[in-house]
DNA sequence: GGAATAGATTCCATAAAGTGGAATTTTGAT
DNA sequence: ATCAAAATTCCACTTTATGGAATCTATTCC
């Protein structure tokens, strides 16, 4: 049989690839590279790599500490793997505040189909145990979670849907009766936000409050976390909660214009 | 007065502008970018950034789950962050291994100066409850974690130095007397492995072992940390401080060669 | 099945962008 | 001050990257 011709592929773009391997250079330099390292290790002439440099510091891809000192990977690297999207952007500084108020950590998430999905998480950066960053993280299992809780809650379809499954353990704590369960979700309903402690995993706690749209439709959840030590207990967490009730009340305010 | 004739300034690098474009619109789609969206964003030509994608998927700073998905920012970014060295990479597979059979935290610290640096940091990727990412991060306060512990121990002349300044108190389990501490150092050194437990931070324990180089000094401690409510307490911790003793033992001997 | 549409990829003439060796400047050590 | 090493800038020109148009791919509708 004839070969049939075949439609060609692109060439990649030599410069940007060239970046990449500076970058990569730089990267090996913990204490900040110095140019003639970098020519070395990618083998481009000094003038090659200075031009280059130049335009990855105005990018914000490589920084110096001060003129003169070694070249080290630069912010807007970091920014990139954060993934902002516009209602990141607005209910990022009512997270920022949570973590001003408590030291824990925040977060924002959504679904996506019938996933929990996290959008957004910040933290005390001084604190030496945090938890892991969920952000870009999807939760296929919603009943151990407080803001998979919130959308059960507020979605009776999606809870319908989801109850006449059997309830996977996770912990000694996990609820597994669907119809205990179908009680709480509409103590959550009531309340206006969800708790859930040591449910999905050993040592972890935290409270979720919603955020609607103009049709009282959930959109989004803010929720607060931490290692159990330092969460309030059950019959103590009058004010943790309504700092996250608060905060979700004025997000969903501000939404309403 | 006369202004001074300026020498020139660089020109930057257009296609590198363009694709850091690219990728903060493409870290603005958490779910994937299309090709239409990245260039209405950009205001480049469609082939313009089609070629780009290419280029940038290539290097792996881009990414899809499947050809004709989105697009995703790509492992190539993170990879800049964790920002290897040589010493870093041959460590790597101890830390892992480390974290495979504890699912706890490993680090690789090494003193620069008189400060401790962490230079290299792994955890469980499924545990929830972590702790800080400390790579990159200099601890001047050496009588309160594990690994300055053993720079103390195996360093007369540092050890010296440091406990002649008053030891400043964390935690109510802080050891603030020099004499005290100083014959726990000693035992550190006929032990091989120096333990901290909520010195300095409240719920953070962990224990480190050196790595000699061939002139029996200590370049570097390997430290396996955990939340305290995790790490077996004194009296139960034999097994925990022998896979880090064993790890750091291995290490050495590997580059003794 | 064919037609229409939308999204994406490739082609290719050529303008412009990026290059690298040499010149110049800056920095650090003595 | 001098010197050497590191870094930056210049500039002629070759090479690369460009963008509009052509082509391909996938989906939907009748």
């Amino acid at each position: 049989m004839e070969s049939i011709p075949r439609y060609g592929t692109m060439s990649t773009i030599q410069s940007v690839e060239r970046a990449f391997q500076i970058l990569h250079a730089v990267a090996q330099f913990p204490s900040g590279a110095q140019l003639g390292d970098i020519a070395e290790i990618t083998s481009l002439p000094k003038s090659t790599v200075s031009r280059m440099l130049t335009t990855l510091e105005e990018i914000g891809a490589v920084e110096r500490d001060n003129p003169g000192a070694g070249h080290k990977i630069g912010p807007a690297i970091s920014d990139l793997i954060t993934r902002p999207s516009w209602l990141v952007s607005l209910v990022e500084p009512w997270l920022k505040k949570l973590v001003e108020q408590t030291g824990e950590t925040a977060t924002l998430s959504v679904m996506d189909g019938d996933r929990l999905l996290y959008i957004d998480q910040h933290s005390d950066p001084n604190s030496n145990i945090q938890l892991r960053d969920w952000t870009g993280t999807h939760f296929p299992t919603l009943h151990v979670t407080s803001p998979s809780k919130l959308f059960l809650a507020f979605d009776p379809i999606l809870q319908k849907r989801y109850l006449a499954k059997p309830l996977e353990r996770f912990t000694e704590n996990t609820e597994t009766d669907a119809s205990k369960l179908a009680i709480y979700l509409d103590q959550v309903c009531k309340n206006g936000y969800a708790w859930v402690r040591e449910e999905f995993e050993r040592g972890l706690a935290g409270v979720s409050a919603p955020i609607f749209d103009q049709n009282q439709t959930v959109i989004a959840a803010v929720s607060l976390y931490g290692p159990v030590f330092r969460v309030p207990p059950a019959g103590e967490d009058a004010e943790f909660t309504a700092l996250v009730v608060t905060a979700a009340a004025e997000i969903t305010s501000h939404l309403r214009g």
